[in-house]
DNA sequence: AAAAAAAGAATGACTATTCATTCTTATTGC
DNA sequence: GCAATAAGAATGAATAGTCATTCTTTTTTT
């Protein structure tokens, strides 16, 4: 049986939404019970599918996991270009802009999904690099967009100060995992303040 | 049989430590497979215990976990009063001390199982209690060591320092954990950067 | 001998994954 | 246009094993 071109594509485009179908549902799950107190019936469940019909999407369930952790970043990918290449006079407006974005990492519903993701390339190879390959595109982006504005500054200190931001970014997310009292809003204060701090020169 | 005083003392301590015994069986555990992917046959096996035999010391599972948050965070509890009380002359050498005390969050033997519990503080409340418990312990003796050596703030202003620098303690955790190739002395440099423009009065 | 400590087998529910089976949809010969 | 046919989609029961927890038995201590 020779399929045409334009079933082929219709194929394509309905494996792709049982996909999503499947990562949505995973998501919720590991959101409440974590990587691996989630199970594949329950999963499967929440995806109004059945358990078998899940593995013609994924290998197993660490390829779940894998594809997760890349759509989960993807989002935050390609906000900070967006307020990078706006090519608006580096000023105060456009630090308020930059800073804006990153409410990505204390939004409550993403944040528990995120550390979890964190604590997972503790052990599993796999989930370190995905993370590790999104962390250097970050500091890259993060690098140039900033770059112009901050003064003369050796090196190290640029750095530093990178790494400072990486580190204020994932504490925001911790915190608002960990804390069911910590307000979004007075994070993200704190996260300004910080930021100003850093990136003012002298 | 009459226990004699002594005999009483002497079971407490044994049971003393064949609690600890299994906390540390348990912490190696969690450490590399998670709080949901260890289980209580490996736990057990790497107490050099029965499995059965772990139930006479705790209840389930669970009480494990939070018995082991507890532990976690009661080492780091001690050092920053440590630090604080020293009442040495509110200045540099001063600082420097309080930021050294840090390091604790970037153990990378430690930095996973803290992790972890932020983590499932996130689904798990009795955890959440246990860790915000600690926090607000932490901001109180942060507050009282630091408010000498910062010129007339804003409260809120305060406040938000603080909680950049919570911010940054768990950011480093996160970085050192997920990030193989992290090196703490970086993660410190950066942490001491933001401190020191943090802590800056004007 | 009495009591506590420790072991480890038993339990029953749940695990990820596989597989034979049925249901739906698409393509072919007529 | 319409059966016949083939393929893909989807199911849910079966598998082999592990899970946390409980229970009975044995060993050690007092």
């Amino acid at each position: 049986m020779v399929s045409t071109a334009e079933a082929l594509a219709r194929r394509r485009q309905r494996t792709e939404l049982r996909r999503d179908q499947v990562l949505d549902a995973a998501e919720r799950c590991f959101r409440a019970e974590g990587f691996h107190g989630a199970s594949m019936s329950r999963i499967a469940a929440a995806a109004d599918m059945s358990v078998g019909h899940i593995y013609r999407y994924f290998e197993n369930k660490e390829a779940i996991i894998i594809a997760l952790c890349e759509r989960s970043f993807s989002g935050f990918e390609l906000l900070i270009p967006a307020a990078a290449d706006d090519d608006a006079p580096p000023g105060a407006a456009f630090i308020e802009a930059w800073i804006a974005q990153f409410v990505w990492w204390v939004d409550p519903v993403r944040a528990p999904l995120t550390l979890e993701i964190m604590a997972e390339a503790g052990r599993n190879a796999k989930v370190a690099e995905v993370v590790g390959r999104i962390d250097r595109r970050f500091r890259e982006i993060m690098r140039r967009s900033l770059l112009p504005l901050s003064g003369p500054i050796p090196g190290d200190e640029i750095d530093d100060r990178l790494e400072a931001i990486v580190m204020l970014s994932h504490g925001m997310t911790s915190r608002i995992t960990a804390d069911p009292k910590a307000e979004p809003d007075r994070i993200i204060a704190a996260f300004r303040l910080a930021v100003h701090r850093l990136l003012a020169t002298g």
